[in-house]
DNA sequence: CAGAGATTGTTTATGAGTCAACAATTTATA
DNA sequence: TATAAATTGTTGACTCATAAACAATCTCTG
């Protein structure tokens, strides 16, 4: 299986190692979610407005979830489709929506959050609090650094003309 | 990856944070990978491919990547056009390629490398190397016992009919 | 050897993410 | 107040991922 080599760079292999337990989780997530038709990313909006009585914006979304503006669109689309969420327009800002559950959709979380801290137990059942603790504060200093290496490049011009 | 508010329970917010330092790098990387208008995905087939003197077929690349088969098809296309890969007939297996990379993509990996040995150590060094060890351990075992609390679902039936 | 079964790579459909550009609208400022 | 600047949501073009179904081919087994 393994066509990689190893690069004999204990940091390199770390890199890796948290990528590769990133897509794991990221995969279980999905086969987890796929039992109530739902992707990871349509769990999480749809958890999201269940903690927001009164709706969210799609813009707030998009910042909450980390995510471009754009990208809620079409996710949007897909759970209103399926009429578990709905699009009303903002009473105080015509460019906006407020985007709320449906009782369906409300329904359809309330089912499916025990179920998830269930799982999430299973996963980190082995660790330590205080390991857990430590990667808590370490990694968040590991994504400012990782943003921090890539400044330089991150407002340079796209490439000019193709 | 469910990225989803507080729960007051250390282990999710764990689980957040990991996802979160994962999602960063990933970003990261795809910053600084487009100075080469390479995407991350891009770059590990071209530095598997580097490591490989004879080239790999497909099925070892996607199992070498963790990704489906028909990903890598599409992923292959791209960096052909570019002429940074060439796909050969296999000598021995008339079904398969072997995929090599070209002159220009084997320059392109060398220049490209050292680059990202540094950067990988900007985001990782603060950490000491006893801490990246154990992360590497502990890390491979919360992904075994993702991938074990999902598997009662993972062979279900997807989902009958819509 | 014949045939069953597995593997290889492609296609098609879908989901999820990026960015850039746009019109409509709000907000801030001169 | 008029206008410049920022924000909101959509679209279109692109990357990257999955799964299912397919033809061609290899491999194993009776």
């Amino acid at each position: 299986m393994p066509v990689v080599k190893a690069e004999f760079n204990p940091r390199y292999e770390a890199l890796i190692c948290l990528l590769r337990a990133s897509e794991a989780l990221w995969n279980a997530s999905r086969i987890f979610f796929a039992q109530w038709r739902l992707g990871p990313s349509q769990f999480n909006v749809l958890k999201i407005l269940h903690d927001a009585p009164d709706g969210c914006t799609q813009a707030e979304l998009s910042r909450a979830l980390l995510v471009h503006r754009s990208n809620i669109t079409g996710l949007l689309n897909r759970l209103e489709k399926r009429k578990l969420l709905e699009r009303r327009d903002s009473k105080t800002d015509r460019r906006a929506y407020r985007v709320v559950l449906t009782a369906a959709g409300r329904r359809l979380v309330r089912r499916t959050l025990p179920h998830y801290h269930r799982a999430a137990l299973a996963v980190w059942g082995r660790l330590s609090e205080k390991r857990v603790r430590q990667i808590v504060s370490e990694f968040g200093q590991v994504s400012r650094d990782a943003e921090q290496a890539v400044r330089p490049f991150s407002n340079q011009p796209k490439h000019a003309r193709t």
